[in-house]
DNA sequence: AAAGCTTACTACAGTAGGTAGTAGAAACCA
DNA sequence: TGGTTTCTACTACCTACTGTAGTAAGCTTT
């Protein structure tokens, strides 16, 4: 008993533009991160063929969806690719600790700017929260410093 | 050649169910936020109404737009709504400072569980490279602590 | 009862991400 | 050399989320 007429009318809507998220943070999805994790660990060229392989091992997946997402990710200049032979091979355009800063930084700074300075605070507090050990081995990683960004 | 046996004819696809976002962090979309400002600020009990007419005053916006999402955001349960003559009046289910420590919660978790434990070490650093001066504020902020979770 | 306000329902658009079929080109093999 | 296999490019579909808004119908108010 509804209404149909919204076409036949115009109805402008579509003010598009400013959507997007805002704290997002997110930036792959599942498969996305299964992916580069695997590329990550190759050390060298992935091809989609190897990545796929792998991936069947623990699930079901077709040759095309692994081709289609690394394809993505090379578009989102995650990966890059190039010609070898009759296949592309993918390789990482950042290694995975810089690809972590970046995150990290992006988290940090869309979150400030959607949720406020406050978070800041929530954020200390979730750091003092990370047990004594663990945060002994952070405080290690931050000495060896080696990322950029 | 390959593919095709997923099935007769159906292709089963849709394994639907572990899909979602993994470091989303991201908890509202831009006009929920927007609206939800609005409502922590109104102190008290807030109508679609009256929150429609402030978005009014700084950009077009459908009253139904505003009650569609007003809606949302109580079936995600982030405002809590109750009859008040012919409407509806909303309230925010959490204060703003719960909301933002629950977020940051959850931000942190999922950058975790999705990008591993070398996150934090990230997220220490853009802590310390928060100027002084600010960090004091935070410090002070957390000294009277009153958020739970 | 007419007019208006408010809600419930429905719908569409765009983006993101997971999933995969097809066609065709290239490589490989007998 | 022609069939088979491999791999890419293209296209498509689905779900979820979010912004946006029109309509119908129920109440309220006058």
């Amino acid at each position: 008993m509804q209404h149909k007429l919204t076409n036949g009318g115009l109805t402008t809507k579509m003010t598009s533009s400013m959507s997007k998220k805002v704290v997002t943070g997110k930036v792959l999805g599942n498969l996305e991160s299964e992916i580069m994790e695997i590329i990550w660990s190759q050390r060298g060229d992935a091809s989609v063929k190897c990545v796929a392989e792998i991936l069947s091992k623990k699930r079901q997946i077709a040759y095309t969806t692994v081709m289609t997402v690394m394809a993505r990710l090379a578009n989102k200049g995650v990966l890059v690719r190039h010609m070898s032979g009759a296949s592309y091979l993918y390789k990482p355009k950042v290694t995975k600790d810089q690809f972590i800063a970046k995150a990290a930084h992006s988290i940090f700074s869309s979150a400030v700017s959607s949720l406020g300075d406050e978070v800041l605070a929530h954020f200390i507090k979730e750091i003092q929260r990370i047990n004594p050990k663990k945060r002994q081995e952070l405080l290690k990683i931050l000495s060896e410093d080696k990322t950029d960004l």
